[in-house]
DNA sequence: GCGGTTTACTAAATTCGTTTAGTAAAAGCC
DNA sequence: GGCTTTTACTAAACGAATTTAGTAAACCGC
């Protein structure tokens, strides 16, 4: 129904391909005949058909961005800032969510390279295998950020995982805490390991002790492994006064867990976050985070995939590490009290929301 | 460099056409040649080039969704469901976003026409002109969530604004509130219309008064406005002693100008947001909410999409409202003391956070 | 007025899968 | 054995734009 380029060309008394040249300004014409192809094209309402561009060309002017989970504060931020990043080059955004899952991983890694997707955002929260590594290596444009996958021949665009956990450990001891539990994703995962080293060095250096205790609790990135990765925090009865956890989402379980059990924050047990894309300052207590750089990752990794020199082959080799901030709030306390109030209210519910 | 049909057709010694209808079931082919074919694609690893099917066929085996903003949550949450329900189906999401601008609106609802997208579910937070009411009604498959696009041929989905606005001004009512201020998006708009019907209503109703107070603040669904909205308020020393918002988003704004100017919920003013895509169960104090069903909204547009009856003539009058839910947290209280104490604290600003 | 260059284009191939209309050969039937 | 039917396919058109290799005509120089 639409008028196709035959059309005009017809409408215009030319050639087809004197038309797409004229439009692609891959040929000089002169005034008159410019101006019978731009009124034949206004007459008919012409607009090429992307498909048959994207098959002629072997492109399609579009992103795929493919992430765990949409819903999630911090890859919809990111998502926000990569479609806008490609619509203000013309290109469209495609958008896939994994749940974790390494089948869709493949599957949705295997469409975008179908689709000759122009460049490819990849985000997991799981320690991939070798095949999504691969997967992600045969593409000719991908980028992975937030969280490494070993092995894979791409850029890779992370927040500064060990400084993020150095603020907050050395923020943490300067309170006087020396026992902190890290609850995190899958303790293989490149940011569990990293947050959680730096968490040890900044409580070492700001106490001046030897050794830190760092006790990691692993699960998924989502509330339900929040609530029961702090269940098994309090259920093991150790001496930690301080829960660092690893995203918002993990934070939002901690809280609810540390509630029900009537266990106050900060005066009981102190918390910091690691993200930052939900609105913790006005949570109950405000949350003390380290805050990624959601926008400037998704902006750095759409400028890389677009105006990278993708002909330079030490590209795949390149790591940035982009500053984190530590934003104090009210989440942090001295831990004086923290085992003996704990004690005492371990039996008397939290009788709020 | 990939493997393409006629690839696949000179492994198996047959024509390409042959492979393309035994491989999309349109040709009944013995058990030998099956297996040849079967063997040919596996051996180069043959996947068919979408560019080439969307071109031939003139569908995209894609829903392209249209929001204002991606990092709002509920848009976000909107998307992954959105999302998971196409790649149910076998289908890619497009995702945009308008900034609720019209030009992008009318811009990539063009796109989305050019790119033949099987279904388009357009939300937008302005009172949009003829102009994208005709671009949707132009596009063969389209539905409308969230918010009305006067004049649009085409199904539209809605939470239940006017009961939503209802079950808040109840709520206020029953804590002795009669002068209630909502704070929401363009007053053009058939959400704030009916949510500010619906608050009256409830008000009326569940106090018995003949007339309720119902003052209407308009800006956009975003923070800034409701720092703005809730500035403006104040600023006007009305006698409001609850504030009935829009949008989460909004929420977070009104809440962070009500603490720099000392302004204390519920005691010195209720607060009631309508959306609950975020955490508000955390926040200080937890947030009443008439909650959204964000996820349900989307489900429901794809369903239409995709298993709608779109030769039915009747179709693009549907209008469904979905059920909104109260659920009551600490944010209203009693409004007795409250101008007093607003005056009190008038100057004395929030040293908080 | 002839060779060379420039101008203004165009024919046809290419991208790749789908589909319609058909054909050659084998099988079935009397 | 000859006619019809079935089986097992295939040729060619189609979708719409891009691009390479070219041509016809005009113009230039001498």
């Amino acid at each position: 129904m639409p008028a196709s380029l035959k059309d005009v060309a017809r409408e215009a008394g030319l050639s087809p391909a004197a038309v797409s040249r004229h439009l692609n300004g891959s040929l000089e014409l002169p005034e008159e005949t410019r101006e019978r192809i731009e009124a034949a094209v206004r007459r008919l309402g012409y607009r090429p058909n992307p498909h048959a561009r994207r098959l002629s060309l072997g492109r399609s002017d579009t992103i795929t961005l493919i992430v765990p989970d949409i819903a999630n504060p911090f890859f919809a931020t990111l998502a926000a800032t990569v479609e806008r990043a490609a619509s203000e080059r013309g290109m469209i955004m495609q958008l896939h969510a994994t749940s974790n899952l390494e089948e869709r991983e493949l599957a949705v890694l295997e469409l975008a390279a179908d689709n000759r997707s122009d460049g490819v955002v990849f985000c997991t929260n799981r320690k991939p295998g070798r095949d999504v590594a691969d997967a992600i290596g045969t593409l000719p444009r991908a980028v992975i950020v937030d969280e490494a996958v070993p092995g894979a021949q791409a850029p890779q665009i992370f927040a500064d995982n060990e400084q993020g956990g150095y603020l907050a450990g050395r923020h943490l001891a300067r309170w006087g805490h020396s026992q902190v539990a890290y609850l995190g994703g899958d303790p293989a995962l490149m940011s569990t390991r990293l947050r959680a080293e730096g968490l040890e060095r900044g409580l070492r250096e700001a106490s001046g002790a030897v050794e830190a205790a760092v006790h990691v609790f692993s699960g998924r990135h989502d509330v339900a492994s929040g609530r029961a990765l702090a269940a098994e925090l309090l259920d093991a009865n150790g001496s930690e006064t301080a829960i660092f956890v690893g995203s918002d989402e993990l934070a939002i379980g901690v809280i609810e867990t540390l509630r029900e059990r009537g266990i106050r924050i900060p005066q009981d047990m102190s918390l910091v976050s690691f993200d930052g894309a939900r609105a913790l300052h006005l949570y109950d207590p405000p949350i003390t985070v380290v805050r990624q750089p959601a926008r400037r990752l998704g902006e750095r990794a759409v400028e890389l995939l677009l105006d990278g020199d993708w002909d330079d082959r030490t590209l795949p080799d390149l790591v940035e590490y982009l500053p984190v901030e530590l934003v104090e709030r009210a989440s942090v306390a001295a831990p004086s009290t923290a085992r003996k109030a704990r004690a005492e209210n371990a039996y008397q519910p939290y009788r709020g929301d």
